[in-house]
DNA sequence: GCTTTTCCTTGACAGTCGTCAAGTTTTTCT
DNA sequence: AGAAAAACTTGACGACTGTCAAGGAAAAGC
């Protein structure tokens, strides 16, 4: 094959690969939306097809299987999650301006994408029962868990203090609270809700230490 | 009726009550068992029924259906789950040792019962999406809540000091840590487990301010 | 001991599931 | 425009699901 011959076919599987992991993409993302609605032990592929403009033969063309189709997903989740916060981080130039903020996105998110914070609890869970799930899920997890730091650690700076406590228990309080939060968002306790959004700042507070 | 005969059919009425409760239960147990180890995605009606010495068709005697099957199961759940650490609250005479045992039954249960807590966690997303589960799983987090409370409270009481943060943040705080050790428990990273071990006593800590 | 009630098993039902092969439509290439 | 390849639909398969009715087995009542 000549240089020009295989330059050509080059942009040619390009293209059909761009093309193919494009539909993937799309596909993923209507099932990320029917995870999300239904959780995961009620989505079927049929319920997934009907959320996208395709027939469910279509997955099986697109996806080896099943686990492949909602492993997908989740990745299109992080690409979603992980950096939700980080223009506040970026902007904020008082530490009471990022905590603030942070707090406000925090509540914010709670109640906008409700149905896809769910969903990862749900898959994060279901790793605990499927084994298959768990690299993504600690991945994730991981990634959550910086997301978290970046912010906690950069109000520490603007305080002028020190983190107190380590990323890993800044992680699980604050998504604790978040969990917690959820459920009573959900279940439509608007008290409660309110309540932790008033005790988060303190909360925060909490994990740094004011210099001397 | 007589008295004497309406007593009696009482004591039948009893007994025959009790002994459908019993039964009741005992399925209910299998019906723990198999969603510990399945999980509730693929938890089938023929799979507890193996589990326990019936066929599956008994269990529509004694239930109406799958949900109240269920739900009768997490009812077990909370019975064995929630009194927990009340002996070491009642039983520790100083502060250190308090923390100490309660740290010591925290990853020991872990370790112990790692099926069932992840069960619960399952039971609680399910939660998110089902509407008929959100009464119960709200009564047994609430009693968690209590339970962790009882620990913390009677903790700064030894210390001589005072609980620094609301019970609900308690709860959010140590549940979170008991997920991720939860998590890295069943994936077989030891290490980490080891990690939120260690840190554990000092987030208690955290939650106390000592009398001054 | 015989009848009645309770308890449990069996088998079938209507439906849903993931998967895949066969075939049709659409796009791409020459 | 015609041929080849890609994209998509349709329908079927075996397996599994919750539910329930019919009937057998065991226990209780007399």
């Amino acid at each position: 094959m000549t240089d020009v011959a295989s330059r050509k076919q080059d942009r040619i599987t390009r293209r059909q690969v761009d093309k193919f992991d494009a539909r993937r993409t799309e596909l993923a993302v209507a099932t990320l939306h029917t995870l999300a609605e239904l959780g995961y032990a009620r989505t079927s592929l049929r319920e997934i097809a009907q959320n996208s403009e395709f027939s469910h033969g279509v997955l099986h063309y697109y996806f080896a299987d099943k686990r492949d189709l909602i492993t997908e997903a989740v990745r299109q989740y992080e690409v979603v999650c992980v950096t939700r916060y980080d223009e506040v981080v970026a902007t904020s130039t008082t530490a009471d301006q990022l905590r603030d903020e942070f707090v406000a996105m925090f509540f914010d998110t709670l109640g906008q994408d409700a149905t896809l914070h769910r969903l990862w609890y749900d898959l994060r869970n279901q790793s605990l029962f499927d084994e298959s799930f768990r690299a993504d899920v600690l991945d994730i997890d991981g990634h959550r868990e910086d997301m978290v730091w970046r912010v906690v650690s950069r109000y520490a700076e603007l305080v002028g203090g020190t983190v107190a406590v380590s990323p890993t228990m800044i992680y699980v309080t604050l998504d604790g609270i978040f969990q917690r939060a959820l459920l009573n968002h959900l279940a439509g306790n608007a008290d409660n809700v309110a309540q932790l959004r008033v005790e988060l700042p303190a909360a925060i507070g909490l994990m740094v230490t004011k210099a001397e």
